[in-house]
DNA sequence: TTGAAAGCGCTAACAG
DNA sequence: CTGTTAGCGCTTTCAA
């Protein structure tokens, strides 16, 4: 790595008054009462804002904390209070195994997700997992005491897992897709309902022969597929499954070769996301095809992104920031230990330019 | 908000064995220590590893804890020893006010951190600052002894703010660029010769009238500005700016009146970043200007996005993953009280198509 | 090699 | 209204 360094200046460790008098920091409630000439309790009372302290002494402890900078100490105060304030946000990387987070929709999910829980006075303990590496990574989580609820950003390939967990861990809910009867809360779009819309779209702007773009390991890209499937099936239109990462990085290459080899296979793809989608978009251009004309692109998500591509991407809206809303919501019902239930939305069609006005 | 409702099922609380004896779930190292026959501070050191238990006893311990499923608290351990294992990781939002985390950027360079970090057997907290309505944000992240160190993801335009706090706080690095004699430890690229370097392409590929697309708020995208006018300065080229939001819902209007307005003002436009550039494309297509033929465009980050561009985008490359790299790695220098010197990498042009070939 | 004991900094009864 | 007291669950001396 090509670089310039540039050094940093030292500073003194302890400051001094100006009159050389030494400042020792405040750093317990005790310091802080020794100062105002109460006890630590009181402090403790005045900083929480409790109307037990008198209005006079609250009032001088608090400029006091003020005027020496007094923070209370975290870990203290929720260890005693045992409640932490802190909610894990996990993204399960099951199949899609040496990567980083980075997946785009995922990332406006946690960004969503982040305000949310930011305005709710709560903080967040944003959490890897790689499942495969590590397959108690739920119960550790859940288990550390350090959080009190857990958001899955997606339930991978790990639903078993996090159903068992269900059983004993209630705090918990995940954005994805809800099977009959499951234990743990989902918020989610009806991905099936996703994926007919989507195929349906095309047939009825012409196509005959539909592809659909996506590895089908996560429950919600195989649920989008079955949906695309049932249609197919109904009409009897013809349809492939051309499997292929979920990122930038690894897709394009794969998808070069998929379509290259599929060509003439179909004239409607269904990608299961809009990254799909807009690689498919450049790929298509370079194999001399026009969308909408030769073939129509659907993309999956509605991204901010999707907007932005060429020709603009007709794609299945999910409504992440209402899920986001909701997901929050029921994991601060279920921490306040109410019974919560799972929240299928329903997806909705963004007509743009990738796909063909309607016969 | 259309939805479907799916309720959940009613658990049991306590759990029973077969034979109907309650168990009593484990809970503390005392509980364990009872189990085992032994004292809690024996447990703490089992599960520790520590030479100093009998491998026997140990290994009887860690079964045991294994098959009660007993987990540290982490809270109750963290106050005792006063090593968070935590990273604080803060999006300071200063000049993108009512706006969430979404800048895939930051994004991206939050994936790469939490890579690094997580590996490092830390844990992240994350936050979402708005330093307009909390002054002293950084002070509380700082003081809140829940984090270890603070990664700051940018410096928005706070960059006093955290000139002030690196005064005291020392494990303390931010993504973002240096200014001599700057106390902070910062990461990132010379953004300087960023635009610099993009202004010489399009000025090599023909353009003659230069515009930079983007809001100079930011301490970097400012830096890039005034590279290329340094550029444009020495050759005699013009150069105007084009102020606009970073954010895809916010920026594709205001580019398109910008651009429509001071259509013919330019022949090269270099974009404070990819987002920009890639809206840049789309609405100059709109307008029915020939990339690169017509005006010659230049991203900025070289973002996974980049690539998939129509035409694919010549753009100023990043290394966000090294840059996560050394940002964790002097971090962690700086927890252990070292000090940690700055970094300066160097920006490095990515040739696709939205550049003319030289002359 | 293990136990006993002290205490991290805070909160929340309970008294007064 | 405020002080006193007793821990939260763990780590870490110090003794044995």
């Amino acid at each position: 790595m090509s670089s310039i360094m540039k050094s940093g200046r030292r500073l003194d460790e302890d400051p001094v008054t100006k009159d050389g008098a030494e400042i020792t920091k405040v750093k317990t409630l005790a310091d802080l009462g020794k100062i105002a000439g109460v006890t630590a309790g009181t402090v403790s009372r005045a900083l929480a804002g409790s109307e037990l302290v008198n209005k006079r002494t609250r009032e001088r402890i608090l400029a006091l904390a003020h005027e020496h900078g007094f923070q209370l100490n975290q870990i203290a105060s929720k260890l005693r209070s045992k409640r932490t304030g802190m909610i894990g946000v996990v993204i399960p990387l099951g199949h899609e195994r040496n990567q980083h987070i980075s997946d785009p929709f995922f990332m406006t999910l946690l960004g969503h997700l982040a305000d949310e829980i930011t305005e709710r006075g709560y903080s967040i303990v944003l959490e890897r997992a790689i499942p495969e590496e590590k397959p108690d990574w739920l119960d550790r989580i859940c288990g550390s005491g350090m959080v009190d609820g857990v958001i899955l950003i997606g339930q991978s390939n790990q639903f078993a897992t996090i159903e068992r967990i269900a059983e004993t861990y209630r705090p918990l809910v995940a954005w994805g897709s809800y099977q009959e009867g499951q234990l743990h809360c989902a918020v989610g779009t009806d991905n099936r309902a996703g994926g007919e819309i989507a195929a349906r779209r095309l047939l009825a702007g012409g196509a005959t022969r539909l592809a659909f773009l996506g590895e089908t390991t996560g429950v919600e890209i195989a649920e989008r597929f079955a949906g695309v499937k049932d249609v197919a099936d109904e009409v009897g239109a013809s349809l492939v499954h051309l499997p292929c990462h979920m990122s930038f990085e690894l897709m394009t290459g794969e998808l070069e070769s998929l379509l290259a080899q599929h060509d003439g296979d179909f004239d409607g793809i269904i990608a299961a996301s809009d990254l799909i989608a807009m690689t498919a978009l450049k790929v298509l251009y370079g194999l001399g095809k026009r969308v909408p004309e030769d073939v129509q692109v659907i993309g999956y998500d509605d991204l901010p992104l999707a907007a932005q591509t060429m020709p603009p991407l007709t794609t299945i809206h999910q409504d992440i920031s209402g899920g986001a809303r909701e997901i929050v919501q029921r994991l601060q019902s279920a921490i306040a230990g109410r019974d919560v239930a799972s929240l299928v939305m329903a997806p909705k069609l963004i007509e743009r330019e990738t796909t063909r006005g309607l016969a």
